[in-house]
RNA sequence: GCCGCCGUAGUAUAGCCCGGCCCAGUAUGCGGGCCUUUCGAGCCCGUGACCCGGGUUCAAAUCCCGGCGGCGGCACCA
């Protein structure tokens, strides 16, 4: 063990060119192998899938925007289609203007998100849209006699429980049917009458035992934002997905394990109607470490506090808008989806590893600019003006900005890096720092280099522009003020960035000459 | 409480179906080094896990049984 620390080291002293040397020369075989290796990672096949015949769907409900949660099911089902050469439909599921309403907005800010994500969809259809295909279903379902009109009211729950049903489920298909059409007029009120599916009595999980499929909503009192209040007969979950499914040729039914019980349920229609049930695939549930996710807490959350938040899209929240706002990139979110796959248990995903794998993509793109927060003033003391010339990427040496200053002129330097006597100001010169002022050595980087001096950001005073960063942290900002170089103003709205020895930033706001970013990690 | 699913390092994941090639691979994190006008990236070294207990077997992360733990469901929500 010990050689084999002393070759590690013997070989680490040796020029990194050098090392690359040696390894194409007489290891050539090693790196071919290393290079296959890295090509994998890919999502396990689908059971049952044939190529060009995989169809997918996402089903939101467009009460609320998405977020990383929602991600999973639509960019599995959207990279499976891809896999296979399917399609992928989009689906809303607005059939509920009681408890959960539609949120107008929703749909448009659904699909702008999906956009973002890359996700590609080749069908789209909204369920409030369709409520009289729900409807012939439900009469050839009863006419099939697998479903019937519960008159029972709140007394049907306790019989369910012991395994007993309202009597009306034995009464004839005729009367059945006639209730049906009663109930579509308006004769009953809410509450009066549902449409059960018959399943198994004895089932051991009560809310699987008849199922309500139909139910009635005074949409007098709650219209639905798309279809105000033309209908009062609203089919429930199970059934319109059920249907939906069917109909638009879903073969693979990604979705979380919350819903297991209703696969169970959507079956029994499935067997009523003698359809080809899809392949159903549940996964767990993805939760993003320090951050709230839950529609109706961060609901709540910007009710409470109309201040407080930017919106639904504030950077502080687990929701996809909020995560672009906050400068991470759909490419990152896709690939830690993909690395998580379809495992049936759940996942907290770190923010460590999404800003690892967001910095791994920024990097290459974002430009470097100096950044000052916790300023203090120096007074160069140097006998002509110089130049620093700094390279925007380091990938990139030609594209480069350059910044003056002269004789007495002020800079600001972060406070912290001021411990230490000796200094390197970045592209400038090496300096001493003494009284406040910073007396230049020499130019030369070697000589930081072989005294290890720290090599420091820093901004003219009179030249540069003030930015504020802020650091989401749970559900406060930690708020950096400070100074950047005037070359920000080369940048607009959204752009990313790397600040030196801070972390890397997306451009929020301008306004005037203040700059508004938020730190999307270091 | 009842029903169901799951249980590999701090986190995520591979392997489990078809037991040996696994004293468990990868990524991220953490410690160290090289490189670098960044405390970033890259490169190198190291660190760290099969929930527990029995059983089957020459051999178990992998099969069986029993615990324990986590999650989901138990709506006229989706």
């Amino acid at each position: 063990m010990k050689l084999v620390q002393k070759y590690v080291n013997e070989i680490n002293k040796l020029p990194l060119s050098e090392q690359k040397r040696i390894l194409e020369e007489e290891y050539e075989w090693l790196l071919r192998e290393e290079k296959e290796k890295k090509e994998e990672k890919t999502l396990p096949p689908l059971p049952n899938a044939v190529e060009g015949k995989v169809v997918t769907r996402f089903a939101p409900n467009p009460d609320f925007v998405i977020h990383l949660g929602n991600a999973r099911p639509a960019i599995l089902s959207d990279e499976y289609a891809k896999m296979y050469k399917g399609r992928m439909i989009l689906r809303f599921e607005d059939t509920d203007p009681r408890t959960k309403r539609p949120m107008i907005e929703a749909y448009d800010l659904i699909k702008e998100d999906l956009r973002w994500l890359n996700v590609v969809w080749h069908e789209e259809y909204i369920q409030s849209q369709r409520i009289e295909i729900f409807y012939d279903v439900a009469r050839e379902v009863i006419k099939r006699g697998c479903a019937y009109i519960d008159l029972c009211k709140e007394k049907s729950r306790e019989l369910l429980r012991a395994g007993k049903s309202c009597e009306t489920r034995n009464n004839s298909v005729e009367w059945q049917l006639e209730q049906f059409d009663k109930m579509l007029e308006g004769y009953y009120g809410e509450g009066e009458a549902v449409v059960r599916m018959k399943t198994d009595l004895s089932h051991p999980n009560p809310s699987v035992r008849d199922w309500v499929a139909f139910r009635i909503i005074d949409t007098e009192r709650y219209p639905h934002p798309l279809v105000g209040s033309k209908y009062v007969v609203w089919p429930t979950y199970n059934f319109a997905v059920s249907v939906d499914d069917h109909m638009m040729g879903v073969t693979h039914v990604l979705r979380g394990k919350e819903h297991q019980v209703n696969t169970e349920k959507q079956l029994y229609v499935y067997r009523c109607m003698n359809w080809d049930p899809p392949e159903f695939i549940h996964f767990g549930r993805l939760k993003l470490e320090g951050f709230i996710m839950s529609k109706s807490y961060i609901r709540s959350l910007m009710e409470e506090n109309p201040d407080k938040f930017m919106g639904f899209d504030d950077p502080r929240f687990g929701t996809i808008a909020g995560l672009r706002r906050r400068g991470i990139l759909p490419e990152a979110i896709r690939q830690l989806i993909l690395e998580v796959g379809i495992k049936r248990g759940d996942a907290k995903i770190s923010w460590d590893n999404l800003a690892a794998t967001n910095r791994k993509i920024l990097d290459p793109i974002a430009d470097r600019l100096m950044f000052v927060w916790d300023p203090v003033e120096i007074t160069l003391d140097i006998n002509e003006c110089m130049t620093a010339s700094i390279p925007y990427h380091p990938d990139r040496p030609e594209r480069k900005r350059e910044i003056q200053v002269c004789p007495r002129e002020k800079i600001l330097v972060n406070k912290n890096d001021l411990d230490r006597r000796d200094i390197r100001l970045m592209g400038l010169g090496n300096f001493s720092i003494e009284n406040g002022a910073a007396k230049l050595i020499n130019v030369e980087l070697d000589y930081a280099r072989q005294r290890k001096l720290p090599i420091i950001q820093w901004v003219p005073a009179s030249k540069s522009v003030k930015l504020k960063v802020m650091e989401p942290q749970g559900l406060e900002f930690r708020i950096y003020d400070g100074y950047i170089e005037s070359a920000i103003r080369e940048y607009k709205i959204d752009a990313r960035l790397q600040l030196f020895r801070f972390g890397f930033i997306r451009l929020d706001q301008i306004s005037g000459d203040e700059y508004i970013a938020i730190l999307s990690h270091k």
